[in-house]
DNA sequence: CCATTTCGTTTACATTTGTAATCGATTGTT
DNA sequence: AACAATCGATTACAAATGTAAACGAAATGG
């Protein structure tokens, strides 16, 4: 499962996550030292976005003297998994196995990841349809344009 | 390449460029028909949209009369395309093929379309490396954590 | 114990996005 | 020619997001 999310996670608000993904358990100092060369940010806006993520819950924040242990409410992978299932809510489900071809076709692959996908893919052999259905309203793709 | 793209689209834009996608060209009337059930868009938002998609470039107007007829400025492909990449953008080099394993398994598709990814496959197989290289910065991702 | 640094919270403000009403020009209708 | 419908542009405003300063409490160093 995973999707329940209903709050969205915004790009800034990932950077902070990937610190945290990255280290388990951090103080916001960690966060703001790490992100202050790649992002060019205040410490003042890290800590924005910290409080931001703890409101809407994919923070963890644990009180220790007078700060806080910061910690991941949810898994990177599960986080992706979300971003990802988002992108396809926007296409028509006719085109996603295009999509993800040129994905593929984009993506920098280890001979492991190729493996994994391979494995994938076996699977959904068994389960493949002749035709995907598509998911649009009409006039938002070809295989429902009833107008024109 | 097509990926140049500086400007977003939001979401509520994409819904737009669907339709034009869809349509080929487009009045503000079609657009707004097509739209109204979906999204219960009152024709004010819509045109809303239909303005700053012109504006950032996304489409193109072209004057017939007192209206405009609006077509794409950039294919869906290229679009979506672009979209994924930013999704790509926001994980680790390493992660990539673990996620599209993870796409892969959500998606629903048809025969034709695992014999596409079967043939990408393929051909990423002669390129693959032993180990995608991280383009992380240290601390946002475990294999540059000098930190812990 | 006092000064300083450090934290989290509060407040601030510009920009983007979502949602929409209004308005002036134009077109089609009578 | 007068009037109604339509269209794009302008304007409005709230919520989300990016960016950050200021402030007050707490810890820490002397």
């Amino acid at each position: 499962m995973a999707i329940k999310e209903k709050v969205e996670m915004t790009t800034s608000e990932r950077e902070i996550m990937r610190v945290v993904w990255t280290l388990g358990n951090a103080t916001s100092k960690d966060i703001v030292d790490m992100l202050e060369a790649k992002k060019e940010w205040k410490p003042a806006t890290a800590k924005t976005f910290i409080g931001r993520l703890v409101k809407k819950g994919f923070l963890l924040a644990e009180s220790e003297g007078n700060k806080y242990i910061y910690s991941a409410a949810i898994s990177e992978e599960d986080s992706v998994r979300t971003a990802a299932h988002r992108l396809f809510e926007q296409i028509c489900h006719k085109q996603a196995g295009k999509t993800i071809a040129d994905m593929l076709a984009d993506a920098p692959l280890s001979h492991r990841d190729i493996e994994l996908i391979q494995q994938v893919l076996d699977g959904k052999k068994k389960h493949a349809v002749d035709e995907v259905a598509c998911n649009c309203v009409p006039g938002q793709c070809k295989c429902k344009c009833s107008t024109h």
